[in-house]
DNA sequence: GGTTTGACCCGTT
DNA sequence: CAACGGGCCAAAC
């Protein structure tokens, strides 16, 4: 299972099934493989995430709902507009409406 | 095996 | 409300 393989196959695994018009954030992916500290680790391991992976990374933000740096995505607003076109809720600042598009591991799905 | 780094998070000023 | 600093963890050099 996941605990056998590195953080960075956690951490992938994780990613990979995140469903589309939801977001995570980094705090919640190191939680969740009960590391609630290693939220740097988990953006290392997206950082050096391979695209072959093909891995949604568009859809993992931190904690404010911000996207990652420009450059990742050759542009910020590509990555909400990917984002966007997935369901995923934006907010006037900017930033992801994290009260409804924040994917919940819990399997809770009443945000109120 | 110690040092550096990083797409972070939280508390305090 | 915005800015600053410290801390924590895991991988690369």
């Amino acid at each position: 299972m996941l605990e056998t393989k590195p953080f960075f196959q956690r951490v992938y695994a994780l990613v990979a099934m995140i469903p589309p018009g939801k977001v995570i954030t980094y705090g919640a992916i190191a939680a969740a493989l009960g590391s609630p500290k290693s939220a740097r680790t988990v953006g290392w391991a997206m950082r050096a995430a391979p695209k072959e992976l093909g891995l949604p990374c568009h859809r993992v933000v931190n904690r404010s709902g911000i996207l990652a740096p420009e450059p990742v995505f050759s542009g910020k607003y590509l990555q909400r507009m990917m984002l966007e076109a997935e369901g995923v809720v934006f907010l006037a600042d900017g930033r992801i409406d994290m009260r409804k598009c924040l994917w919940r591991l819990d399997g809770t799905t009443e945000p109120n």
